[in-house]
DNA sequence: GCAAAAGTGTTTGGGTTACACCCATGC
DNA sequence: GCATGGGTGTAACCCAAACACTTTTGC
């Protein structure tokens, strides 16, 4: 990471972003691969420096759309970290966050101006990441975990319009385990989040599945009344 | 806060931390008085700078011990609070950290070098703070409000030895309901993470109570095998 | 005896689990 | 017809909720 525009940025504290995707069952993180800099040609998660008039949540949306065109995501932060050896090169601290995106609708990303490359890779498949890249794509993983089964995020990896298998799947794979799909069915739609579309599912060599959506308004609504998400 | 030691601090980080006690039946976090600098004679909570060759969890636990002579608590990170203007007088993000303490095995808190004063307060009767430190005290209580429901922590708010109704008033206090104190008692008990003791209240108008203890080693081996603490 | 909290018992009903089974569609 | 996934039905069981009731102790 090349420092420029040394009076409008901090020094010491940057921005990185896990973000993730869904696709075929798989959970994917999109990494980018230096363009220049000590980790030229390696892997890395997408990030950069904070404007000093900007706080952390602006600067990792303006770092996504600007690295990756990404704009307008599910965005959270994660947490700072900040092991004294964690950045060979000085002392920096970085501020974690972590995306969700509807994959579909983000093709032909490409790469920003210190990237040589942008591409997606499944999480269960990622080895080693620049500095401690992996470690914050852990705690990510960890935090999605907690987080879906308390909150209805889910939604913001799939397409607009999907069926309660594929959001079944989506679970299994995040959690890890398998589920019971009469169980799974009757459980998400007995919360009333979403609502069954006229459409159907279209070649698919089976009968088709009706398609949902989900409500964030109707949400709303169950939460300020007590609703407690749990799965 | 006057910065001192230029060479060996970050400029620009700070560490900020929400320390929560509880004290008949009431939930209670640690103010400073600063002694000095913009914010003279006004309240906050206990922080500081940030040496270039310790992590934020160093800092904070080091901060604690100075501000307070508080050492070997629950400390955890809450998140990185970085509005541009959140601090008047230059750029400075800080880290948010939580801490839970035993409140009678620290009596006779002093100030620190930057303080002029240290006491309690009640969270409920909390008002205006300095800087951004009413926010962060916020995220400090929702976020102990969601843990305390997903891991056995409130016991570090209590004495080694407890009764249940001890433990139930406190969930009671901190997630703001009454519960049923037969159903606590089973639900609780059926966990298999507490201890009867042979021992009992002492000096209580009324029918002495079992003083339980928190067994974290069963707790971790439970862990083990895959048990959820739920609440 | 009375107050106050400790502690036990019991009924009820909702919800999860596990699994059987029928439906629709493409090949 | 058969494979694949869509979708419904149901019995068993667990467990939380609600509340009645007994026990122990100090005054």
């Amino acid at each position: 990471m090349a420092k420029q525009y040394e009076a409008t940025i901090l020094d010491s504290i940057t921005i990185d972003c896990v973000i993730f995707g869904f696709n075929q069952g798989a959970l994917e993180v999109l990494l980018v691969k230096h363009a220049d800099g000590i980790s030229k040609d390696k892997w890395g998660l997408p990030g950069g420096w904070i404007f000093t008039d900007e706080s952390t949540d602006a600067a990792a949306n303006r770092l996504l759309l600007e690295l990756t065109g990404i704009k307008d995501v599910y965005l959270e932060q994660l947490r700072a970290f900040s092991e004294p050896d964690r950045f060979p090169v000085s002392r920096v601290i970085t501020v974690g966050y972590y995306a969700l995106i509807k994959k579909q609708d983000w093709t032909g990303l490409k790469p920003g101006a210190t990237a040589s490359e942008v591409a997606w890779f499944k999480v269960s498949e990622v080895e080693t990441l620049i500095y401690d890249h992996r470690h914050i794509l852990g705690v990510g993983l960890r935090r999605l975990r907690r987080r879906i089964k308390q909150e209805p995020i889910g939604f913001n990896l799939l397409p607009e319009k999907f069926t309660l298998l594929q959001l079944m799947h989506l679970y299994e794979e995040i959690l890890g385990y398998e589920m019971d799909k009469p169980n799974f069915r009757r459980k998400i739609l007995r919360m009333n989040l979403l609502t069954a579309l006229d459409e159907k599912q279209k070649d698919v060599s089976h009968r088709a599945a009706t398609l949902y959506k989900f409500n964030p308004e109707t949400y709303q609504k169950l939460l300020e009344k007590g609703f407690n998400f749990e799965f």
